[in-house]
Formats: C-alpha cells, structure tokens, sequence
DNA sequence: TTTGTGTGTTTGAACGTTCAAATCGTTCAA
DNA sequence: TTGAACGATTTGAACGTTCAAACACACAAA
C-alpha cells in the first residue's frame, strides 16, 4: 500500500538557500520579496529565478514573529439558533475569504466555545496569541458585548451590521430599509395599493430596519400597509397598520430568539394563520413582503391555504436574501440580493486600512441591494 | 472622539516576564505549559499563577516557529456553483470549527484565488507558507484532482467524502445509500406500494448513492420503484423504473453542473413537469422520496398541481438534509438529517493522529444519518 | 582632492518560543 | 564510600525571518 514519499515537513527551503543560489544575502531577498523598489533589477531578476525554481515560500511563521504582521484575520463566527441560521453565511463566508486573498490576508475561524460559550473570551484568546492582525464581527447587534469589547482591547475590527451611535463607526451594512422601501416601491408599480408585511424577531436591528422600511415608504407613497409580527402569540399584540397619510402605531413582539431557544419546532403556523386572517379579513392585501425568503413559504401558503393564486394575478409575494430557495419556488419568489461580494471587500479594506494605522472613515458604509424580480411578483 | 487607549499590539507579556514573576527559568514555565508532568506540583502552582495573574498566553508564531507544530488546519472551502451551493457546508463548518476548538486547534479558511482558481495551487501556497499542519477536504469527487495532489504532497488530509479505491482511505463520510434506503423502509412502513425518487446531477457520488440506494432497498422489498432524473433534457432518457424483483434499467443524465454552469434560472419546470407525469400515469406513485430538500420544493409543486395533497393522506414526500426549509414547508418535510458534529469531530480525530504520525486506520469512516419525520410523510 | 548624497547591498541582532544538553540535588544500590 | 540513576530545573542554541544600522560604491558638488 503505497503512501506517497516520506513528507519533508520540515526542511523546506528557506531564504538562505534562495540567497545562496542567487549570490545574495539574506536581506536582498526579502527585499526582493517585500521591497522589490529597493532592489536593482538585475539583482532582482536573478532572485526572482532562485525563488521561482527553488519554489521557495517564506515560513509565515518566522514572518509574523519577526514582524508582528500575521497576515491573518479573524472571523467570528456568530452562535446562532442552529434551528434558525443566517442564511447568507456560507455566502458572506465564501466572499470574505476572497476578498481577504485578494490583499494576501488568510481567515481563522473561530467561534465562542460551546456549549453557550462567551464570545468575549474566544476573542481575548485569539488575540493574547497574536493569531490576527484584526477581526471581523457579525450580526452585530445594539449594544453589543463584543463591539465594546474589542474597541477596549485596542485590536482593529470592523463589523457587517452597524453598530450603536456611541461605538466606534466601523461596519459596513446593507440598508435594509431602503430594500424594503424599494421592494414597496416595485409593489406598487405593479398597481397594489394594499400591501402586508410578515415579519420575525423584531428586535434585531436589520428586522426592525425592514419593517421600518417598509411602513416608512408605504406610507410616503399612500399605500394601506400591514405589518404582522411574525411571531408566535395567541392573542399578541395588535399588527402595525396604518391607512394612507395616518400615522403609525407603535408594537412590539413579546417574544424572541430567546424565548424561543431550546424548542424542537417552531410554531410557524401562528404566521400563517396571521396572514390567512388578514386575507380573509376586507380590504385583503393584494401583496405582502415578507422579511426573508424563508418567511415567505408561510405567506405562499397561506394565500393558498385561502384558494388564492401567488403571483401577479393574485397575491403577490417577495422575499429577502436571494437564497437558492426562491428559484426552487413555484412560482420563483421575488428577492432581495445581498452584495456580499462589495460587502466583503469594504469590511477587508477598511479593515487592512486600520491595521496599518491609517486614520479610521468616520462613519459605517451603507451599501445598496438588488431587487431581483422573479414570478411571484413579475 | 474617544477611540480606546493606544492598543499595545507589540509588547505582551512574554515567557521570560512570567519566569520572572514566578522565580523559575524560561523553559520551567514552557514545561509548565507543554509538559506540566515534568514540574514539581509546588512549582507547577506557582507557575500558574503567574500565567493567570500576568494574562500570558504563548505567542503562536513564536511557538510555531520554532515546534514546526502550527495548531492550525486549514479547510478548503469548495467552489460550488453559487447558484446551488452546498446547503450543509455552514452547518458543518461550524461543527469542524467546534470539533478543532476542543482539540485546541483552529480553522484557517481558504479557496481557490477566483476567477477560475486552481484548487491545486492554494493548497500549495498554504502548505508551502506553513500555516497549516493538516487539511480537510470536502465534496470530493471520483479521480478528485485534490487528492491526488495532498497524497503526493505528504501532508496529512482527511476529506468529508469518500475518495476512491485506489487513493488513500482518509475519509468520513455519511451513509447515503442507507440513508436513502431507510428512506424507504420509512415509506413501505406507511403503506407505500409504488414510491418515485427525484434526483439531480448524478454524476455527484453522494447523488448517485442516494438513488443506488433507493432503488435497491425498493427492490429488496419487492416495491414498484421509478427514479427520476432531475435535470432538464427535452426527451431525456428513460427514468429507471423497476416492478417488483425485475433487474434495473442503467441510465445517466446527459448534463450536470458543467451543462449549467453559467446559466441565470435553471430550468427547474422540467422536473416538475416529469414529476406530474408520473403522477398522472397509470399505476402514479403515492410516495416520493427527493434527494434533497430543495428538489422536494419540485415535489410538492407537482403534487399539488396535480390536485393532490402532500402528506399521508395523499403524496408522502421526503427530502434530504434538513435545512431549515424543512420547518418552514407546509406540511413540514421529512428529511434526512446528517451527523455533521460526529463528522467533524471524526475528521479532525483522524487528521490529528495522521499529523501525530500515528498509523492511519486502513479504511474511512461511514456515519448513519437520522430520519427526521415530519408531517410530509407522519 | 575632498566632501556629501544617494543607491544598493550586507551584517549583526532580535522577535518569543521550544529543543537538546547540561547542571544540581537526592536517593538507592553496590 | 562511591557512583549510578533519577527527578527537577537551568542554560545555550536554534527555528527563519525582518529590522536597524553599517557598509561599499558611484557620482555630483565644493
């Protein structure tokens, strides 16, 4: 059984040899590695062929504790429900370490220890090792332990997901708001004057924002809007809904993540009774927005629950995420798409900005979504 | 603008100041760390309790540079088409990233530089910069390019997947013909007769298992079986269709995720339309297994187009891996639910001891998966 | 000719840790 | 009494790189 030549863990080729080969020293080829302008281009030349056919890597770790640069960021990983993950991590993952390769940085994963691990301490670690040279946090959200954290440490960080009006402004964020606004605007492009939303976990930022959003343009525009916590409540609290010009009234959900911790399944069925309620109640809305795609399977069947079609001719539906779920939908389900790839390469350059000491942008990076319309709505 | 004190990135606490603080020598302290046995217990004492008064930790470049040992594995992240990612690829990170933690190691993330990268070369650079002591693979494939190369590197690798018979046996992977097949039983136990099965890209070993399964168990239990390719084709092959103990019929679809790649909306319709008209045949299925949750989303709609109810009463339907979307279906869906903490855990054990150099066990690891029964087929 | 100013290259030291070998006591067998 | 063996601890060196300063040389200005 074969198992491939002994492995030469150790003993790769180092910078001497390089040097030796190319009739240097040691410091002209780092020079030639990090400083290619301090090199004359012959003598550049000639190293260059030496590391190229000695097919020679600087040991990264020799590098960082000589220089103190890890060329390393870290991610952590946000705890959340497994029964209810964000559904754009992989995604948003996926980009980071793209945009991180594309300045020549790696990304460590890391994550609170479980079981219920405090996150506080899995950044003191990471960063008491010197494994990083910055962090980039997620679902962030108001208040947040972690932000206040990590300004007190003094590491450069920056987080996906604002961060509150006293904390250091270094996020970059979607403008959910704007999203729903303009999902309320393609809504009534499409002729509905009255229209629901069916929302979730109204207490984190970025739901609270689309809700926001969404009753905020609905009403600029004069439309009748509906907005249902998506949450379970026998008799719960009454839905936001406000007709033409009048002014919103103002709710809350009782519950949240947190009440909802440690059950098998969840009780989606209230959602859809919600909606069905407002179907078939008058003036039934003749479009809903829902805050995520996976929201909006509770809306699909709940308008067919009550005999409607989910579409242009019935009711129309849209989603948020652009997850794959929605071309797998019949019919597609309109969505709101993410720009994780802008995303990731703002939060990594102001990130590497940082880093270097460069003065800080006084305030977060709010970027703008796509709609992207499919049948459910088109 | 208060920013937080000037953060003291150089100039943490070292081994040397701990030794001073506990009236012992450098290497005392590192033994204290590395190999408390070799310490006299009073002194071991002392020791750490400068370690904890001081808040030392080693620094991991330091410790890397000069142990060769780098505590770090690195995983390469598949490029999957990003219109049909992986849909367990975040849950499992999280598990490989938990697992390593507790063996007090840490992820490093990385993938093919895009556009286009070469899988090939990442892994050199990484390997070739020593970041990483081992690596973990995911979504091999048959004759996987990757395997080839770590085996001919030498550098310890485990892969979620099996790889093939004459490669190195370094795998953990989840039993998906057994999975499928207790599928099955599930569905012979409710009473089903005639079961349909609804697969796509074929050519994907875990895809083809899971109807090798399927079929077989059918036929084990003398079951009227069809399975369907997933993919779009105008005329298509045959599907297999097997009644009672008859021999399978072979077939493969001629496109997979090359034929697909680059389109906007994949033609998704097409399933559902072979779906329908199975289900409006002579002798129609009263259960559909799909091999995965997505593909059952193409169930449902066929079911219900053809005026039938999902679930026992009318077209029981499964899927395969138990995303969320399960949850969030009406009626849920039965699923398949994957072990993916034993999978990591599994992985990161067999890597750990390939990096110790202990002898590789001959053979990979197969893992049961758990059927989850939800109201689709209960 | 001397002095100054670059530019390109080399040399010695240092980063913080662990390895390998040496040292110092103690205990036990010869 | 010697010395062999062991346990606990210390010392010197090394891991591979970059920093900081020194050096060599060419060229222009005084």
């Amino acid at each position: 059984m074969p198992e491939g030549p002994q492995r030469p863990r150790r003993g790769a080729t180092t910078i001497e040899e390089v040097a030796r080969a190319a009739g240097v020293s040691r410091q002209t080829v780092s020079n030639a590695l990090n400083a290619p302008h301090r090199v004359r281009p012959e003598t550049l030349d000639r190293v260059t062929t030496a590391i190229r056919e000695l097919g020679y890597q600087p040991d990264q770790s020799a590098r960082s504790l000589r220089s103190g640069a890890r060329r390393t960021l870290g991610y952590l990983a946000p705890v959340d429900d497994p029964l209810d993950p964000n559904p754009l991590m992989a995604g948003f993952l996926e980009a980071l370490v793209d945009a991180a390769g594309a300045e020549g940085q790696r990304v460590l994963l890391f994550r609170p220890a479980p079981p219920a691990g405090d996150p506080v301490a899995a950044i003191d670690e990471l960063v008491a090792a010197r494994q990083v040279d910055g962090l980039v946090l997620a679902d962030v959200l108001a208040e947040d332990t972690r932000i206040a954290h990590v300004a007190r440490l003094g590491i450069p960080f920056v987080s996906f997901g604002r961060t509150g009006p006293g904390e250091p402004q270094h996020w970059v964020d979607i403008a959910n708001d704007a999203a729903m606004a303009a999902v309320v605007r393609h809504l009534a492009a499409l002729g509905h004057r009255r229209i629901g939303y069916l929302g979730v976990d109204e207490e984190l930022p970025w739901m609270a924002a689309r809700r926001a959003g969404f009753l905020a343009e609905a009403r600029r525009l004069g439309l009748s809007a509906v907005a249902l916590p998506g949450a379970a409540g026998e008799a719960g609290p009454a839905p936001v809904v406000h007709d033409g010009p009048a002014d919103v009234a103002s709710d809350r959900p009782a519950d949240g993540p947190a009440a909802r911790a440690g059950r098998e399944e969840p009780a989606a069925p209230s959602a859809v009774a919600a909606v069905r309620a407002l179907l078939r109640g008058p003036d039934r809305p003749t479009a809903f927005a829902a805050g995520s795609d996976l929201l909006a399977l509770d809306v699909y069947e709940a308008v067919r629950a009550e005999g409607l079609p989910v579409g242009p001719g019935g009711v129309a539906v849209t989603g948020f995420h652009d997850t794959p779920l929605c071309r797998h939908l019949h019919p597609a389900l309109t969505s709101v798409r993410l720009p994780l790839r802008a995303i990731a390469g703002a939060l990594v350059g102001r990130l590497l900005g940082r880093v270097r000491g460069e003065a800080a942008p006084a305030a977060g990076l709010e970027l703008p979504t796509e709609l992207v319309v499919r049948g459910s709505s088109g």
